[in-house]
DNA sequence: TGCACATAAGTGAACATTCATTTATGATTG
DNA sequence: CAATCATAAATGAATGTTCACTTATGTGCA
């Protein structure tokens, strides 16, 4: 049996994700991806199924090293503040680090593909994060507010601003943004102060 | 000479929103947006130049109505705490009474048509915001941050929020959510004594 | 060791559709 | 009439996907 050159899929992901980006995805065409990644049309489909399974499965790829990344040593059983920086540190490398993954996941996230992307969430993670909070609450670390609104503060605002920094513009009438450390953790300090009983 | 039928711009408008929102971006096709509309091809091109100019237009056409809806009732001399309070309460609203413009945005945004689109803002929206910002801060009643660490806390969470009611589920784990205005101020508030000095 | 066989990887050309856009022509109204 | 709206029909290019086929590689048997 012939074995799978393991370059192929890579080049194919990493080609697929720079289109999607640069183009949207009515930029992603198959045959354009395939001449992209020097392969023909009809092995991309020895990979993936079709165009939506193409889709799905870059989600999934990007969602997993995402969350990866995101809980590198991170303790759920950690103090609020403590595992709270993490998790920005953590996120913010991610979408510094792999921009054009990052990026793309936002896309997907307004995109009809959205509902059938949410399921291929990792109830570990999912698991860990309902264990900081819960832990944290019960320590009196963290005021008893629900999720969505814990999810809301905590994280909205850093995601926020990576969008200014990718775009290297903040608000319109600012010339130009980089976010630096010191904005960061100035932020992250208001958000505590947020949530702190 | 022949007059314009207003009807068929109000028809296009809608049915390309509504086509973009639930099929995306490559979803939208002339050829089907004219049959959606009751009308031939060749009409969209009298009342647009070409695809992008019909997105881009359609994005001017929300970007302007929403801008609207924000300043509605908002005095930008106002208290800190009132005018984000009003400001918050436009924009639910507004995206809560027009959901495909406003996710129809978002789409844009995440788009290379994202540049082109920035750029149709309007500057007496933006200058009131800053107007507003700046007295806050003069009056002592909001700390004095970079502007677009201010806009991080005070707007994400909202539209964090937004986002979670829309999709009718808020974190993974959450049977189901429906954003009330109990937890929408109770955020605001939260956002308030975050930003507040 | 050598050699056929099985099997999956990989291919280029072709499929019917659909795409954005244009052209030639008619309809309507100032 | 003259100007603009509106259309049906048609354009070539590009779309996602499949097909018949070749190539590479591990296995079983001599």
């Amino acid at each position: 049996m012939r074995t799978r050159d393991p370059k192929k899929e890579k080049t194919l992901r990493d080609k697929a994700f720079a289109m999607i980006v640069k183009e949207g995805f009515d930029g992603l065409s198959m045959q354009k991806l395939a001449k992209a990644a020097g392969v023909s049309p009809a092995t991309i489909y020895i990979y993936y199924k079709d165009r939506d399974d193409l889709i799905l499965r870059l989600y999934a790829y990007a969602s997993h090293r995402m969350t990866e990344h995101t809980l590198q040593g991170f303790d759920p059983a950690s103090s609020f503040k403590d595992g709270l920086r993490v998790q920005w540190i953590n996120r913010a490398e991610y979408c510094l680090q792999h921009p054009l993954e990052a990026h793309f996941m936002e896309q997907v996230r307004f995109s009809p593909l959205y509902d059938r992307a949410v399921k291929l969430m990792e109830p570990g993670f999912i698991e860990a994060m309902r264990a900081f909070v819960k832990g944290a609450i019960k320590r009196g670390e963290l005021i008893r507010v629900p999720v969505e609104v814990y999810w809301s503060i905590a994280f909205a605002p850093l995601y926020q601003l990576l969008k200014f920094h990718k775009h290297g513009k903040g608000m319109p009438a600012t010339e130009s943004f980089a976010l630096d450390e010191k904005t960061m953790m100035l932020t992250l300090e208001l958000v505590t102060k947020a949530l702190k009983p």
